[in-house]
DNA sequence: ATGGGTCTATTTGCATACAAGATGGATGCC
DNA sequence: GGCATCCATCTTGTATGCAAATAGACCCAT
């Protein structure tokens, strides 16, 4: 939507999508239409467009006559977020088997090779923004923009809630093994292997989370 | 979204929904804010929110200062959705197999049964409803709201693109077949079959689609 | 006749103004 | 002292008005 005249409206809604995702504004924060009308300089008309929008993301809630606040999940809802991305990843993985292209193929191989050496040597940073493109690059694989689209609308969801998965230790190495029999049912076309590797290395990056969470909790 | 105190927005959003999900609002039809301003008799603001909700939901497009329409897809375009819409009947069928309670399993044969005898009468009405709250019943034995929530909206989506498809002559008694699979893979709690079952059948409503587009442009 | 350009009219985008519902606190009552 | 009620205030929802951009028509020139 909207590619290269945004609106107002549109750039609000990005900014403030940035907002959350960047854990600027926390899950529960209240969205009032005045202050980021003022806070952006313009008026409510087109924050109220934007949070509109961004409520049908998901990013935040909208209740009638009571604001927007920042999507607040309770750990049920966290979980059936962390299912469903799960579940779309698996799909798409499974999709990208069938239908990558053999230039998709070598790229996304080069890639997880590349990530390899970032693993081994550590660099966190590197790997994560990495990763967020190797998981990109699968959901287009799939060459079906509807399901690609909301694999990564989830994605950007569970955002605020899995920050620094992988400052558990070890989870690099761990991850990129996963990525390895994922991307090697991939190249095979094995449709089903494709979806149990990625199922089965997303549930483990949830793991991730409840971990992480557990260790901050305590 | 909205539960109880809906919003004219809110409204007008699902008015519109409704008039392109009946047909009354065809596919390329053009929104333009003023006639569906005084058409239902409000001003132009709820409208335009609205609009910017049903963009989201991808029911319409909307470009930066020109205008919305009912979403048109080229046949690539509306393949995907089929193609978006059978993995995510699938997936949710999966899930079904693995977390529907013994309730909901007894009420999902149920309800199959029922269907097995409008089948068998040829109500092409009746089991059209039916049909959906079947799907609805699946969505709703994931147990993960993200998941039941798009492959609705899919449904909704490509709903525009396969009115009548039971019309194809024999339809009804083989979708009620392709339903025996999967209900039954559910109710054994056989996954990777529900899985299957439901993509099967999926499928083979978009080839009746296909079949029927086919029959009408000839 | 066709292509380009300008001008007008329509439509969208945004701001402001107004109305109505919700929230929180003070007040009065038990 | 606790609780319910009412009122003030604030926030959201809707309408209207104005500015800007787009699209279409018309005209002119080649």
């Amino acid at each position: 939507m909207s590619a290269e005249n945004p609106t107002l409206a549109d750039k609000l809604a990005t900014a403030i999508a940035d907002g959350i995702l960047s854990g600027a504004l926390k899950p529960g924060t209240r969205l009032d239409e005045m202050g980021l009308a003022e806070q952006h300089g313009v008026s409510r008309t087109p924050v109220r467009e934007a949070l509109r929008q961004l409520a049908m993301s998901g990013l935040i809630d909208m209740r009638p006559r009571k604001g927007a606040i920042v999507s607040k999940a309770t750990p049920d809802q966290v979980e059936s977020l962390f299912v469903a991305m799960a579940e779309m990843e698996a799909t798409c993985a499974r999709l990208a088997a069938i239908s990558m292209t053999p230039i998709e193929r070598r790229r996304l191989q080069a890639r997880h090779e590349a990530m390899l050496v970032l693993a081994n040597a550590g660099q966190t940073e590197a790997y994560s923004d990495a990763n967020v493109a190797f998981h990109g690059a699968i959901y287009a694989g799939s060459h079906n923009a509807p399901l690609a689209e909301y694999a990564m609308n989830l994605r950007r969801r569970v955002g605020p809630f899995r920050r620094a998965q992988f400052q558990v230790e070890g989870r690099l190495v761990r991850s990129n093994q996963e990525h390895d029999a994922v991307v090697r049912a991939i190249l095979s076309g094995d449709a089903a292997g494709a979806h149990a590797a990625m199922l089965h290395h997303v549930s483990l990056v949830e793991d991730a989370f409840e971990a992480f969470a557990a260790t901050n909790a305590a």
